[in-house]
RNA sequence: GCCGCGUUGGUCAAUCGGCUAAGACGCCUCCCUUUCACGGAGGAAUGACGGGUUCGACUCCCGUACGCGGUACCA
């Protein structure tokens, strides 16, 4: 017989259509470790969703797992929500109405959940030890199980309240033995649904196993947790990854089990982040080998005291960082690639989030940075920038600073490439690239610089439009291409190749440090 | 193995049955600039495969292949 479990059912969506209900996502992150890029992602697509539905975005820390909890985790993954500018509505670090929002802290709510699934035969309780679980699984193996479940077939011959007398099973519930329940998943039927990113979706029960619910320790495990809390925190889309998809026939069938099925969220499985070259999933080793950044921000494990570094002490702008983001598996059809966060909230829709996964491309990343820079205002820009400058024990005027970082930003894909292209802006410098000026060098450019430098002295107009004119002006003077001329200029002032128009660094530097300058370079050309 | 989900240039991708298949990143050539970048003009490069359905298929259906995900008292 084939039961067929649809969800929602054409009357709940018609219902739901009417009610309105406030639009409550929730983003629930497992305090483990530095925060993915790809958590980012539904972090942005989360809040994307809740803002253009004018709704709230909860942030719920899901730490049920104990042994794998590591401290300052959830600290982490707050800063790295306010670094991008999507912090939650609701959380630990500013409560809400539907608090606690700490799994750990919620223990005690969900146990009677579970209970309640055992008193209406849709859950169990299970007595079998974890040796006795390996024993299953070896004996299963040796029988050429591939990968052992306990499912409907093997419940039937293991320790559990299915099994046992009522009598003995109240027994060893009296005497505090341990156990776990366990769902009963229903015999030859269907659970299907409609996500709304992949349409409708179908399982069949018989292949997914009786996952356990409430582990011996009293805590929930994924499973039991999240129906409960997203029906408690009145969450009424739930985005979560797509790894998450198998599991959701386990969890529709709870909110169906535990009568709430007329408040189930609308599920999106959103596709995955893969790595740039061959397949898979983005992880942090993958940065490792390749040189770049997965994390969000600088992540320092506790236990091995392993740095990871982040997009943030990279030098990505959050902005660009967020913009990069939400162009990975979704765009508005138009073709557009730069939006600013009210942009996006205000154009993202669900409907246009890709089905597959895309691969991270960290060139395309910097361009976003690249973006990012050249429209932010110099002033902001020099703030940035500032501290590289302290780090060399420099302190120039910030609107000297700013001066020079409207003039380099082009070139730079990360605020600290403003050093690399302007350097020279704010110290003299150290060596010569002379084997681009020396061969080509002559008695006459000498003597050029040489008439030059004094006349300069008596320019009053010192701007990069009068220095041009002039400089020009005399070149043809003296018989020689000007062109010929600006390429030792500029060797001379930044000491290579590279930097604004050389004109504009002359403005720039001013009349003595230009002529200053020029005395030096001539020195360390003829040297 | 089983189950699920995917599959348009190297990468991100548009297209919702009419395609001579957009655009962006990257790459290459040229122009601008005797630095680099920006900017501008070009260029190479794409529908996994096989069957249907249809006047017409990248678009719909079915297979196959490939990839990924899941298969825990982890999330």
């Amino acid at each position: 017989m084939i039961l067929d479990v649809s969800f929602p059912s054409p009357k709940l969506l018609f219902l739901r259509r009417m009610s309105h209900k406030k639009v409550r996502v929730r983003f629930a992150p497992s305090p483990t470790g530095g925060l993915h890029l790809g958590g980012v992602r539904t972090v942005l697509f989360n809040y994307l969703f809740a803002r253009h539905h004018g709704g709230e975005f909860v942030l719920r820390i899901e730490d049920t797992d104990q042994t794998r909890y590591v401290p300052g985790a959830e600290e982490y993954i707050i800063e790295c929500l306010r670094w991008c500018g999507l912090d939650a509505d609701e959380g630990p670090h500013k409560g809400g109405p539907y608090g606690p929002y700490r799994q750990s802290e919620r223990k005690a709510l969900y146990r009677q959940y579970a209970e309640q699934l055992v008193a209406s035969g849709h859950a169990y309780y299970a007595f079998d030890t974890p040796e006795e679980l390996e024993a299953m699984r070896e004996l299963e193996k040796s029988r050429g199980n591939h990968s052992p479940q306990y499912n409907q077939r093997i419940r039937r011959t293991m320790h559990n309240s299915l099994t046992l007398e009522a009598a003995e099973v109240k027994a060893l519930l009296d005497k505090g033995t341990p156990h776990v329940i366990r769902i009963k998943m229903p015999e030859h039927a269907e659970v299907r649904f409609t996500d709304m990113i992949r349409g409708e979706v179908s399982f069949q029960t018989d292949i997914v196993d009786d996952k356990v619910l409430l582990k011996a320790d009293g805590m929930p495990t994924y499973h039991l947790a999240v129906v409960v809390d997203d029906y408690l925190m009145k969450i009424t889309h739930a985005f979560r990854g797509e790894e998450w998809l198998p599991s959701a026939p386990v969890h529709i069938l709870l909110w169906k089990y535990l009568g709430w099925e007329s408040s189930m969220p609308e599920w999106a499985h959103l596709p995955l982040i893969l790595k740039p070259d061959g397949n898979g999933k983005l992880s942090k080793r993958d940065g490792d080998r390749l040189g770049f950044p997965v994390y969000a921000m600088n992540w320092l494990d506790p236990k091995t005291n392993e740095l990871t570094q982040g997009f943030r002490e990279r030098g990505f702008l959050p902005e660009a960082f967020v913009n990069m983001l939400a162009m990975l598996g979704w765009n508005d059809g138009s073709g557009q690639e730069l939006f600013s966060l009210d942009e996006l909230v205000q154009k993202f829709s669900i409907e246009r989030v890709h089905k597959g996964g895309a691969k991270f491309d960290y060139e395309k990343a910097k361009w976003f940075n690249h973006q990012y820079i050249v429209k932010k205002d110099d002033a902001a820009l020099a703030t940035l920038f500032q501290p590289v400058l302290e780090e060399k024990g420099l302190h120039p005027d910030p609107a000297y600073t700013a001066r020079i970082a409207g003039l380099v930003k082009e070139r730079c894909h990360f605020v600290n490439e403003i050093w690399d292209h302007g350097f020279f802006f704010f110290t003299r410098p150290e060596k010569y690239d002379t084997d681009a000026v020396k061969p080509k060098w002559t008695a006459e450019k000498q003597a050029f610089f040489e008439t030059w430098t004094a006349a300069l002295n008596d320019l009053e107009d010192f701007t990069f439009h009068t220095l041009e004119e002039h400089f020009k002006q005399l070149a043809v003077e003296k018989n020689i291409k000007p062109g010929e001329l600006q390429l030792p200029f500029r060797i001379m002032l930044c000491g290579g190749k590279f930097g604004p128009p050389v004109f504009v660094i002359a403005e720039t530097l001013g009349k003595k440090e230009t002529l200053e300058r020029i005395k030096l370079g001539l020195a360390a050309i003829q040297a």
